[in-house]
DNA sequence: CTGTTAGCGCGTTCAT
DNA sequence: ATGAACGCGCTAACAG
């Protein structure tokens, strides 16, 4: 090590010998304590630690509690664009209660994730955060759930994200309710004949969604075959390609939707390519911001996922549990369907006008 | 609190009387200087240690030693996509060095990201690393630097990300180079009227490319007319806006080239819905890698800017001026030209069509 | 209500 | 090459 730390942070023992009090009163007044004191000590102390611009040791904290205000967050891949909401939900909430969060990128991969439980439970953090589908199944799988309860069993918290968690602890939307919500809106606007793009591999979240859908479709008396399933690859390609599927198969359909918002605006863009107006011809809706919107030239009818809330709530929990039981252990937070300009009436004769199409096809290329 | 934590992580007492040596031997053993043990005792208290399942209290050490192998991590804006490659490869340089860290979100916040210091500076961080603009200017701003020169004199490592920090110790990519090598590439393929999309509000960064850019082109004799510079805001839809603003007023370009891969794909858009053909009629290109090559049907030609790298870089600057001097105070990461579909030849006759666009346009839509 | 005392687990002299 | 002793800054009994 080279640089020389001049020591320059102050002590309590310090703030005590200025307020003329003992280091007890004062980490009783700075620690949490401060309704043990008298009121006339305690201003003493504060003043006395505002003036030495006192800054409590977190380590030293750390050491003597066996516990930190660290919360440690694993995510999959930190790219995930709804993930930066919840982070971000995660990072206010943390804040606001003086809370610091160590971030923990695991690709996956459950050996890498229960490495890093164990570092984070080195750090005496109070809780961890685990967004995105479980880590479970394989022989990894079931170390990074021993490590899990291990850590639990010492008081740790854990909070599941998502619908793809088995967490006592857990905070998420009710996608199968979200799938009611859209199906309903398109079913309201007459629409009948359904194509759902699902993506490949899929995960109980977008299953939910999708299982939501069929729902309500059939709660309207409609046979299943009413809703026609696609797979996808998850991206802006794989929903175009499956969009255009549709058509060169001569499915019958007024309305697609998209498991996710890229699928969804996928299928806007292939549909789009081959000449057809949305949503004159083909309505289209998904789920979660869509931030791609002003690339389709208009807004995508979406259900709103409020991915910020879950990292609110996630913290929230996380607390909850940590000082005495949580009022409730599973939190469900609420979505609320964004009418675009993607979706309007079903048009008044739902066959396919395959001529049409062609043309405009061949004028547009590709 | 609620919970009783039974204890059960070992501490290296533990480990020493199983091993039969003392705790010195241990923290000797475990802690780095294992150099100065005897290696048949040294063999010995790992074995102890491994067996026993002892990990270090890193709050213990911490308060030991003044320092954690924690390293802090400030952002303006967690949802940048640049940033999760950043990100990324902070993640994975830290691991491997056994580091964690932990993610402020500051919203372009200086007072925020001043109390994020501090609160990082409590937790005696090895280092922070500072990513994008800096917080200076404003009256917070000069606070924000303050509190990072207080803890740089405390031996705290600061490293900057990007070109528009002005950290002694930073690492970015050299952009004006990076425009330069843009430049050349259309320049060799026998362009010589641009069209350069700036994004408004600008960053240094950006600022550099197109600077960078008109030197190449001034480098083979043209005049800096023939570079025509626009400001669009940033996104896709700003993009767009400003390619058909240049259709529209007739300005003679055939290449465009946008500050951001955004923008970029936004002209892609804008010029295709005027019908007019990439890169037949004009070429676009752009920096950084474009998760949205897909949507555009085809690859666009850019500088792919190693954003990753980037992140790694600055840990492994962040550890070498932790234990000494770091062999370069700044470093440059090198960026590649990845050549895709959205570039080719100058067109035979630079002049404009315009009816054939107002043709195409009005077959197309909008 | 406040002060005294004793650790928390580890690194680090200083002896040996 | 190893061990004994002390301190890092703070919390948590226990007295008073």
């Amino acid at each position: 090590m080279a640089a020389v730390n001049k020591k320059t942070s102050r002590s309590i023992y310090e703030v005590a010998r200025a307020a003329g009090v003992s280091s007890s009163t004062v980490s009783r007044v700075l620690g949490g304590r401060a309704e043990l004191v008298a009121s006339a000590t305690r201003e003493r102390v504060m003043a006395a630690a505002q003036t030495l611009g006192y800054r409590p040791n977190r380590m030293a904290r750390g050491l003597a509690t066996g516990r930190s205000n660290i919360v440690g967050v694993l995510v999959h891949d930190i790219r995930n664009r709804q993930l930066a909401q919840v982070l971000r939900g995660i990072d206010q909430a943390a804040r606001q209660l003086g809370i610091l969060t160590m971030l923990c990128n695991t690709d996956y991969d459950a050996a890498r994730a229960t490495e890093y439980l164990a570092m984070l439970d080195d750090h005496q953090v109070a809780g961890v955060v685990l967004t995105g589908q479980d880590y479970a199944g394989k022989g990894d799988g079931s170390r990074f759930k021993e490590q899990i309860e291990r850590m639990t069993g010492r008081g740790i918290v854990a909070v599941g994200v998502g619908e793809s968690t088995s967490q006592a602890l857990r905070v998420s939307l009710h996608n199968r309710r979200l799938g009611r919500q859209l199906a309903d809106h398109l079913l309201d606007l007459g629409h009948r004949r359904f194509a759902f793009v699902r993506v490949e591999p899929s995960l109980r979240a977008l299953d939910n969604r999708e299982r939501g859908f069929r729902d309500a479709v059939a709660a309207r008396g409609l046979p299943a075959d009413r809703v026609v399933i696609r797979s996808a690859t998850r991206s802006l390609a794989g929903g175009a390609a499956a969009a255009v599927e549709l058509l060169d198969s001569g499915v019958d359909f007024t309305a697609v939707v998209g498991a996710t918002d890229e699928i969804a605006a996928g299928c806007h863009l292939g549909l789009t390519r081959r000449g057809i107006h949305v949503p004159q011809d083909v309505s289209i809706a998904g789920w979660g911001d869509s931030e791609m919107s002003d690339l389709l030239g208009h807004r995508l009818t979406t259900v709103e996922t409020p991915m910020f809330q879950l990292g609110v709530g996630a913290i929230h929990l996380l607390v909850q549990a940590l000082d005495g039981s949580p009022r409730r252990r599973h939190v469900v937070v609420d979505a609320e369907l964004v009418v675009g300009e993607s979706t309007g009436p079903a048009p008044a004769r739902p066959t396919k006008r395959r001529d049409g199409f062609r043309l405009a096809a061949q004028i547009n290329g590709r």
